[in-house]
DNA sequence: GATTAGCACTCTCGACCGTAGAGTGCTAAT
DNA sequence: ATTAGCACTCTACGGTCGAGAGTGCTAATC
């Protein structure tokens, strides 16, 4: 429904827009993008957009400013998708050169990564999988009847529980047992192991009950370890300084709520997703705030056997092509890293 | 060199202004304190204090205000030290006995609840010991030559290295190494394992070397896996809503530097260690935002065994007393649940 | 019919000003 | 040593004003 000129001058305002924060103005427009029109045509467009829901005035006279819908039509037809340049690339994986150890350092350095390379705030869950399976289990006295297990899930989840016994056992009776459970169940998903326990001795049953126990609220919980990185970047933004909605964001993102504000149904798709404004209904509901945000999530991960979520979130007035351009590459190679532990 | 009565209105002022954050003028003190003098007696001795350096006025004509030094006296000499309020003790037991998973989980909850107690910001670190022992270490074979080695050192810490192997290994091979390296280096120390792992076949030496690293990691970051909690309180304190400081003060604490804040030095003595303003140099150097702030540090665990730290930062007007008991008691329970894994 | 110049209009923003209020320091009296 | 009285200072707040930016409308133009 928009002319050639209307989506030209959308595009436009958008792009001064993401880079000022101010609103943009007819005649401003003119003489920067070289249109040969007048202001006054300029300002009958904008009056169309604006009727059409694509811009808005923040009062009278003033420039016009983007809504979401304006956003929206941006992010599907105006922008060219750019593959993110080769020096950011380098620079991403430079950084992810560094010596990890273990999954939970993963994520904290890929939030800390995106979080740098969008200038905004990034969140990045655990890889998370649908049926968890045991690959290991491990048996640690501590002392008496205290003892530690370690369950290791899905190649390299690693989870700890200690729990205490009926009566005393050694070590290395405990070492045997846990040899034993690991020939009985390594492999097994939760269902294997429920229709196969029956006829444990206590000990045993004991373990394993706690290992379905684990299994089950890690196949629950999703996303619960989600790690945020990079609040300074969307808290200097100019819409938030000296304002309380600063304030309101950061309750909302402090604490254990954090990944429910991931859309999770957009994992399900390969690509990445965009959220603006308040079009993620549960996150409109959950605050204010929100309504003036936008979240890019993209998933990595091998689809099916272990997948983890890229989220940045920012304000709505934000650089969405290389905000995208970056969380799909970041997926890229997150998704690269994990492959080398599955198989 | 404080008479009782300069003693009795610094103590008024900053009792005044912590619970305000407004400057306190003479006549207010009068009448709220029930002192039987007029503001003219009031104000001459505020005169005294402010050019002895315990109290300021922000411009002429405006009532005063506690500097860091009469915070410090405040502190030391005019704080009478209460025990935390049973309600609230019971509040925070209580909300330990959620069931916790590991160290981490642990820490991550003690983060959250001293914020919450505490209405300011929070940073706990994991337990650290000094020189770490092996607990049980455990290989698990991923696929072919790649193996998942998992670390239980000092009891319930643990740290897993993902490794490749010169030639493949099974399971069971795997499991055999495993138990021999348990029987020889359970409860070795770094040193110990150094001098005792010449005569190593390879694949065991390969293995050991890692864990070597790993231990040496680990003893020498000290507190790098640290968690804070409670930003938002900090931020909505009147001193920093609408100001700049709160960005510097979000970007000092995001990242990695967080552990440097605490000032370590303060762990070595058992009690509750209070940081007011720019007296701790570190700090002050670090961020002008610092200087009006100030830390509480506590210490948790087992000295010598194995210690971690809890701190509170907040602005330089805090409640000092209820902040010092909360870090105090969350520190004796912290220490009460360290205590049931460590023996 | 689309475009444009011209113009009146509206709104924000910063500067300026004046007043009310709070609190001080000083002085002289108690 | 204390205090009443008083002049003084500074901030906060509200109002006014003009500059500037940008609009919408209208009438003229291509």
């Amino acid at each position: 429904m928009l002319t050639e000129r209307q989506s030209h001058i959308l595009e436009f305002v958008i792009s001064e827009h993401v880079d000022t924060a101010e609103a943009v103005g007819s005649a401003f427009i003119g003489r920067k993008y070289k249109l040969s029109v007048s202001p006054a045509t300029i300002r009958s467009e904008m009056a169309e957009l604006e009727s059409q829901g694509y811009l808005r005035q923040p009062h009278t006279s003033a420039g016009r400013i983007p809504t979401g819908k304006g956003y929206r039509f941006y992010v599907e037809r105006l922008m060219h998708e750019e593959d993110l340049p080769l020096e950011a690339q380098q620079t991403i994986r430079h950084q992810f050169h560094q010596v990890v150890r273990g999954q939970e350092a993963l994520v904290h350095l890929a939030a800390s990564i995106l979080a740098q390379a969008v200038e905004n705030a990034a969140v990045v869950t655990a890889p998370h999988t649908i049926a968890s399976h045991i690959k290991h289990l491990e048996l640690v006295s501590l002392h008496d009847r205290t003892v530690l297990l370690v369950l290791v899930i899905d190649q390299v989840q690693l989870k700890q529980q200690i729990f205490s016994l009926e009566e005393p056992c050694t070590q290395d009776e405990l070492s045997a047992t846990a040899g034993r459970l690991n020939h009985l169940f390594g492999g097994a998903t939760v269902e294997q192991i429920e229709s196969n326990q029956t006829e444990l001795p206590p000990v045993e049953r004991q373990v394993m009950d706690l290992v379905i126990a684990i299994m089950r609220a890690s196949d629950e919980a999703g996303f619960d370890d989600a790690r945020m990185d990079g609040l300074q970047h969307i808290l200097s933004q100019p819409e938030f300084v000296g304002n309380d909605r600063a304030l309101a964001l950061l309750e909302l993102l402090d604490g254990p709520n954090l990944t429910r504000l991931i859309p999770l149904q957009a994992l399900a798709l390969p690509g990445v997703a965009v959220f603006i404004g308040g079009e993620n209904p549960r996150l409109a509901e959950a605050s204010e705030a929100m309504r003036d945000c936008s979240i890019v999530v993209g998933a990595y991960g091998a689809p099916g056997v272990a997948t983890g979520a890229l989220a940045v979130l920012g304000p709505m007035r934000m650089h969405y092509s290389r905000t995208i351009s970056t969380v799909r590459y970041l997926a890229d190679v997150m998704s690269e890293v994990l492959a080398e532990y599955y198989e």
